[in-house]
DNA sequence: GAGAAATATGTCATATTGGACATAGTGCAG
DNA sequence: CTGCACTATGTCCAATATGACATATTTCTC
């Protein structure tokens, strides 16, 4: 309950309008998991870069982007797509087998 | 190189501009596990749908969404996104590790 | 604590992706 | 064969994601 409380917070915070907490709560199983894919993933990017000693403008640039885009990835933010996110995390350098991880995460991370 | 050129063809029909053989071949490595990485999700969505006995038509009504689309989705078409993808394999209800084990293959497909 | 580097947030116009529809192809049962 | 369900392909224009930019905020280092 108060974990639940704070992941709508933390989609709120990135532009997922999921007003009310009935209307979060009818969220469905699908979207639930589909966005706990794109949180997963989008930690993934964080810290990968972040292990890299990156920072996001040097991000940015290789992938023809700009830094604001990184945040906002970074931030799971709803105008970003899982495509510019998984081109980001192969640009750092994660192996599939390391995105699968990931993924795989999104899982655990249920009650999160 | 038969291969290679197997795959070239393949991406074609998908709609991917690689140009000549030249171009092709200069496909930056990350480009290029791109595109492994959407055909192995297509491949994943077309199994996974066939696997329970979907209809192409039946998926599209679920994802709120029309045949035409999920026909361009299983063909790894340019126009469609990875997150269409996504929804789709979660939607057909394939846990997280089961997308895992679908991008993993995508490391191990390169040659094809 | 000042200054600098990194990150966050908001807004645009443009490009890409979306569903819908029409129509063509494919496979298969009768 | 032929009709029928399924799938493929192409084209619209509406919706969404995009990079760029401006600017605010946080985080370091000195």
């Amino acid at each position: 309950m108060n974990m639940n409380n704070a992941k709508k917070k933390r989609l709120e915070r990135a532009g997922w309008v999921v007003g009310d907490s009935q209307q979060f709560f009818q969220l469905t199983e699908e979207e639930n998991r589909f966005l706990e894919l794109k949180l997963a993933l989008a930690n993934g990017v964080r810290e990968l870069r972040e292990r890299r000693g990156m920072t996001q403008t040097a991000l940015a640039e290789r992938l023809g982007s700009s830094q604001s885009r990184v945040a906002k990835m970074e931030a799971a933010d709803r105008s970003v797509s899982l495509d510019l996110m998984m081109r980001s995390l192969l640009i750092i350098g994660a192996t599939a087998t390391e995105i699968a991880r990931w993924i795989k995460r999104s899982e655990h991370d249920r009650a999160a």
